[in-house]
Formats: C-alpha cells, sequence, structure tokens
DNA sequence: CATTGAGATGGGAGCGCTCCCATGACACGA
DNA sequence: TCGTGTCATGGGAGCGCTCCCATCTCAATG
C-alpha cells in the first residue's frame, strides 16, 4: 500500500525516506535518532535520502507515541505588567531560552498570578503539553512544584523552598549578597543604614533582608515588594520615621531608582548625604542618577543551571532533589 | 529505572469516554468538538463521563490528524535585549496572550535578530510547528512574510508594509498621532521644535517623522532607534545645532526619557525652556520626572486587532489583506 | 402500509512516528 | 561441517485522534 495520494502537507514522511534510501523504516528512525546499531553504508545512504527530501520529522506523531513533548514550561507567578517591568524576568528569559534553543527543546512562557490564569496553567501543566517546568518567583508556601511533580511534571525553580518542601532549585547567595553590600556600607563609615526589603513571602526577600540582619541587626527597616513604586514608598516611610538615616539598602535596582527619586524630592544628596545600593545590577542600576552600586546576580548562569537541572531530570539522571547556590558580587559605582 | 512508556500518562482516552457514556468515539468527538449533529441525550451522557473521568483530548494525536498545531507564533524581530526594555513590547504581549489562552491557542514567543537565530526561526516557522504568525517590529523590506504565506502559514504583522508588498496589518495611526503632538507644541506656543525620530527602515519611525513634518515642514531633525541612550545622543546634538530649541517630539516615551535626562544635564527646565512629548504613554512617561506628555497607542486593541485577523484567516475567511488602522490620543501631563 | 429522507450513530482507516521482535547475514570456534 | 553469538535490518503494532461512510432510527408522507 503506497500510502503517497493524501499527504496534505506535502512534506516527506519517513517512509518517503526509507523508499528513496531503500532501507526499512526502523533504519530511518535509527539514523534519525542517533542509535549507533546502524552500518555505515545504510546511515549514509539514509542522510543523502534526508538531504535530498529535505524531509523533517513530524512532532506530533512523535509525541504521540513516545509521549514526550519535547517542551518545557517557563512559569512566572506575577503579574505581566510585573514581568515586563522587572528586569530579572528578562534576563532570566533570554539566558534560559537560548539553552533551550540549542537543545531544540521548545520554551512555552506562561505568566499567571490571577486566580483564574492560574487555575489555567495548573490545567495545562501536564504531560500532555510539557516535559518539565521552569518556576519563578514562587510565592509563600505554594504546593504547585509538589502537585506537578506528582503529575510526572519534572521542575526547578529560582530560589530555596521556603518550608520543609523539597525540590530541585538554583539560587544566588542572596544573604551574602545582601551582607556584602551592607558590609560595604558600613566600612564607608555610615553609622544609620536602612533596608528597604522585597516582599517577604518570597525566599529572596527574606534572605537578602537576613543579609542585612546579619551586619547591622536591628535596623531601621520598611517594606518593599520589588518595585519602583514600592521602593519610593519605603523611602519616604524611612525618611519619616528616621531622618537621620545616610546610608539605604534596598532589595531591588527598582526600589532603589524609586528611593532615589524620593532622596531627591527630600534633598538629600546621593551618595554624599545619603548611600544607596540596588540588588540586580540591572540596566535601571546605569541609568538613574548618579548610577547605582548593586549586587550582581550571575543570571546568565542562573538560567542555564536550571536547564542543565531540568534535563538531568528528564533524562533520569535522577540526583534527588539538586541545589545549587551561586555566587553574589558588589558593583561599585556612584550612588555608594 | 522503570520503562513503562505505554500509558505512562495514565490519562483517559477518547475511547475510555466512549465506553463509559455507552456510546460511540465518534460520537464523542462530535461532541468534544462542538458539532451540532449529536442527540441532546448523546451529548449528556458524554459530557458526563468526559467529567468523571477528567478527560483531556490528546493534542498530539488532534495535530497529527487535522494538521493543526493550534498554536501561533508571535515574532519579535529585534534583540532580547531591546525586547525587554521596550514597553511596547510587553504590553503587547499580553494582550495577544490573553486573547490567544482564551482561545485555547498556544503562544510561542520567539525572538529572534541575530543572522543564526533569524535562520533557525526561518526553519521553525512552517505549517508543521505553527498554524500562523503574528509579526511585530519588522525592518525594511523583509521577504519574511511572504515566505511564511507561501508556506501556508498565515501572518499578521505590526505595521504597514513598507513598500509594494501586501499583507495584512494592523497598526496605530503613527502619522496622526505626531502631528496632534506637534501641533500641540504649537498651539502652546513653541516656535523651534525638534524631532527625535525612530529607526527609518520601520514604517513606524517614517510615519511619526512624516507626521512632524506635516505641522513644521523642515524643522530640525535628530535620527534614534526607539531606545533611551539614543535620545539622549539626539538630544545632545539637538542642543549642540539648536541651542534655541523650546518643544522636542521624540517619537517613543523611552527616547523622550533620555533626552529629558540630557536636558536636565544642560540645565533646560522642562517644560519651561523646554517643552517635550513622548509616544506610546507607557509605564516610563509616568515615572520621569516630569511625567510625559505622550501620545498613546490603543496597544491592547492592537493586539486582539491582530489575532481576530490572523484566526480569520486560519478559518478561512479570507478578506483578502485586511488593513485595520487604529486612533491615537495625545495624553497630557507636565512635561509640555 | 410501504416509502422516503433527514439526522444520529458506530467504527474502520489512517495520520507519521517509535518500539520491539523476528529474521537474516555473517564470523568464529569447536 | 554445524552450531552459536552478534549485529543490522524490516516491518507489524499501536499511540489517540478525526474523517468519513455505511448503517440505523424514526417521523412524515403518499
Amino acid at each position: 500500500m503506497t500510502a503517497e495520494r493524501n499527504r496534505a502537507s506535502g512534506r516527506p514522511t519517513l517512509e518517503e525516506v526509507a523508499l528513496r534510501a531503500g532501507v526499512g523504516r526502523g533504519t530511518v528512525s535509527r539514523v534519525v535518532n542517533g542509535s549507533q546499531q546502524v552500518s555505515a553504508r545504510a546511515k549514509q545512504a539514509v542522510e543523502d535520502a534526508i538531504a535530498e527530501l529535505g524531509y523533517v520529522p513530524n512532532r506530533a506523531a512523535r509525541t504521540l507515541v513516545t509521549q514526550r513533548t519535547d517542551s518545557v514550561a517557563l512559569v512566572v507567578f506575577e503579574s505581566g505588567e510585573r514581568f515586563f517591568a522587572e528586569p530579572f524576568f528578562g534576563r532570566i528569559v533570554q539566558a534560559v531560552s537560548s539553552v533551550l534553543v540549542a537543545r531544540n527543546l521548545q520554551m512555552v512562557l506562561m505568566i499567571a498570578q490571577a486566580p483564574e490564569e492560574r487555575r489555567r496553567l495548573e490545567g495545562y501543566l501536564t504531560r500532555q503539553h510539557v516535559d518539565g517546568a521552569l518556576l519563578l518567583s514562587l510565592h509563600g508556601d505554594d504546593p504547585l512544584p509538589h502537585l506537578l511533580e506528582e503529575r510526572g511534571v519534572a521542575t526547578v525553580r529560582v530560589g530555596r523552598p521556603m518550608y520543609a518542601e523539597r525540590g530541585t532549585f538554583v539560587d544566588a547567595d542572596n544573604r551574602a549578597g545582601a551582607r556584602d553590600a551592607v558590609g560595604y556600607l558600613r566600612s564607608q563609615g555610615r553609622r544609620c543604614i536602612a533596608a528597604i526589603t522585597g516582599p517577604l513571602d518570597m525566599a529572596a526577600g527574606i534572605a537578602r533582608l537576613d543579609g542585612y540582619r546579619d551586619v547591622v541587626g536591628d535596623g531601621p527597616v520598611a517594606f518593599g515588594d520589588f518595585s519602583q513604586d514600592s521602593g519610593a514608598a519605603a523611602m519616604y516611610r524611612l525618611l519619616e520615621q528616621y531622618p537621620e538615616v545616610d546610608g539605604v539598602f534596598a532589595a531591588s535596582d527598582a526600589m532603589a531608582a524609586g528611593a532615589l527619586r524620593v532622596l531627591r524630592q527630600y534633598g538629600r544628596r546621593v551618595p554624599e548625604d545619603v548611600a544607596l545600593i540596588g540588588f540586580d545590577d540591572s540596566a535601571i542600576a546605569l541609568h538613574t542618577e548618579p548610577p547605582l552600586t548593586s549586587v550582581d546576580q550571575p543570571i546568565a548562569e542562573m538560567g542555564r543551571e536550571m536547564v542543565r537541572l531540568l534535563l538531568a531530570k528528564l533524562d533520569g539522571d535522577d540526583e534527588g532533589d539538586a541545589e545549587v547556590v551561586l555566587p553574589t558580587r558588589l558593583v561599585i559605582r556612584e550612588s555608594a
């Protein structure tokens, strides 16, 4: 039965390649998938046929039988607005995406925070659609990673799980980074050093606050949520309560930028009157006036590590719950 | 490791639903796909069975037979850095993605500018992988839309094709928007109004310059590329050449923000000495000091329109080459 | 009561692929 | 010479779905 008539797509199939190469379907499949069990001659013939016909394997057919989708979700638990406003995400996405592309895996980007989006997302994240998921910006004690693992979807997250949960993760050493920054402020002779924190339902927010406390103990603290506006509001509160403040550690560059605006409004010079340090070493840090001293996270490397760990899980090289914590680096500019 | 490939997913199949509902496979398929040719009783039974079993259709199987992937590419011809830096893209992505999600279509985001990424992208964009593509930020006379249409991949772009090419597109009325902005500057009594243009290999860049020229004719112009830095550089050049400038129309908010920085450096007060208007009405416009007067593009609506046009094409409601041009709106704040 | 037609229904065929088993070819040692 | 083991190979089976056609049901008509 030569099924050569009703091919709507016009693309050549495995079968046609086999015919052309004068071998069987199995052999072509073996060549395409890089099996060793093929004679050099057959391999050559198949490769020629593939080149001549311009054959590309049909992904749907392959997925149907292997139950593998060759695609990976990148899930961000933030509003779309926030996702695009915070440089951290952009950099992670780029890093992850470039590794994924190189491995011929498709990246499905999902941004979801609202309850209804969240529900849709949970419905979508099955073996049916993705092999694994990279989880960004998890809040609190989110049960999703657990749920996914139970469903057979491999997960890797950014940030150490907050409670007793387990799970593979990649993180920057936020606590040490914060410690370095605050230590630097102190070494520059600052006496009253305040912190503007990130959200405390996130591991990164807590760790950066811990790092601050490691150095100055119970100093003045105002709470933010990583966003620029929250940084401005926090700075405002700090100035009201602690007018003597002469050093500020903000847990994100965006918040530092917000703080900077408020400081200027209040006539405080940076760094003369108040020294200011941000976190992330993002583009924002370069574009403020003055440019921000900031803690650099190795974001590209974090992205690469995440994918590496995920692929290891997918390949079944089960290392259990792997943890990778990468060092940060203080980048000194003019704001402190 | 157990190699229990078959039925690893554990998910119910069409066949099982049919069994449960006491009907045939065909009937279940009809219900799932919303066919009218089903009796109310059968429909009810099938729906119950689906609910009980938690059945979800297998996408790969469906794709295999229908040759439809139910996924749509959103392609951005910019560097990743630029993509995340410019608010326009974020807003479009959100709009497009929400419509797509509602229609149960998957969005594949592709950011590609480098030649090698470009090549990979061309290889990927086939009927094999996507049903259609939304094209953003096309430069010059890019042949890609043509190529894709030939391959049977439907396309809709943002921005009027630049040369004789045809193609379905959605656009804001950039020229009128620019005209309004510059007209407003003039109506405020500004005498020497300059323009900072976008890239002139893009339709939007040209149209905004045209709108400027409609009002002031052959006034002072400096060229940018929509980015903040290019705006700063352009402003710098303008001040050198035309120190008497008292109004500036920048073709993007990012460039306006850059210009603002330079104006401040040069001791020019905004808006007292120089009135400044941006374009996009993005978040940037709100966060500068003073907030920017800016031209609002109906981005969400553009996103929605793009998807609508694409779906119409996919459904074969061939309207030929549809064009949708949406009005802009001048949002007056403090910078002018 | 027979006939007709419209609509509902079941299920075979087949989408393109991978998995796996039976087969064949060949070399080597007894 | 005949096993015996090794390895390349072909092709059947089947993944879960849609398409389509043959069949069935039943009310309305002559």
